[in-house]
DNA sequence: CTTGCCTGTAATTTATCATATTACAGGCAG
DNA sequence: CTGCCTGTAATATGATAAATTACAGGCAAG
């Protein structure tokens, strides 16, 4: 299993909107074709991220804008918005223990404590990344090689 | 998405054995009826486990048994065994973006070391929990109510 | 105020993967 | 030697991700 390329899509999406801002206007066809999957998918993840106030859309020819600046968005801003990790959570838990048996009738409330403690810290360690993270690598890349 | 069941089903495997050891034979359908799942999930999960030194299996009647204490089987050991999270690594990136674009084609690297980095901190948090913490929730449990 | 481009979204299709299930070969212990 | 158990292949089913088609609705440029 994997964490949705809608993740990875709206990290992309954002970028693009920042690095072009000033050049061109960005669409979701744009976005399309950088991004290289179907402008329906770019069209509901930038829905996603205009409710969540990272993004504003106007509609007609011009262009999505950035509703904060880059600093201010995590990555935990965009896994939540995207929806990647439902509220089950990350472990997906056998769901048909024995309740006659002692250890079936009682793993779980076992595990989930422990479960929800591991992707605590792979989340905290999202909220300590930023979209600006990726935005400086990209130019410093352009720089060097194009 | 999430972390397909086969996790927790081998920590309710690894916690079943230890449990029932001095009681009963421990058989691939005991387990399935503990677990609530499929004889062959279960033969199939332990067949890895086996494979990674965890437990033993003896065929005929005799039933099986661990490797090593609950204190030296960690969350990590259970979750490689059970392929999880594949070497391509918990986050799915998009698979085409456009080489045409500046952003497109440097946004794979940009992004390849945070998603490592994140993926890390869970792995990290997965090797400081044992089955054996399990092991002990699920006893304490059952002596208050049962 | 109209027209054209763009967003929003539903509906359908395709592909992939997780899990269930059936079936049977092979092995060990009693 | 015999019966229960593991090992594993093959197939079916169901869920989900992503692609695709289609179209309604809205804003902005002119």
């Amino acid at each position: 299993m994997q964490i949705s390329t809608k993740f990875t899509i709206a990290v992309h999406i954002i970028t693009c909107i920042d690095y072009f801002k000033d050049t061109l206007p960005v669409t979701s066809s744009f976005l399309a074709g950088s991004v290289g999957v179907n402008p329906v998918i770019i069209r509901g993840v930038m829905s996603k991220l205009k409710e969540a106030g990272i993004i504003a859309i106007s509609q007609g020819k011009s262009g999505i804008t950035l509703a904060r600046p880059l600093t201010e968005i995590t990555f935990y801003d965009v896994y939540k918005v995207t929806d990647c990790v439902n509220e089950t959570g990350l472990f997906h838990m056998h769901e048909n223990p024995n309740p006659n048996c002692p250890v079936g009738r009682n793993i779980q409330m076992a595990m989930v404590g422990k479960l929800q403690d591991i992707q605590a810290v792979m989340e905290q360690k999202m909220q300590e990344t930023t979209i600006a993270d990726v935005a400086v690598d990209i130019r410093r890349k352009i720089k060097q090689a194009g």
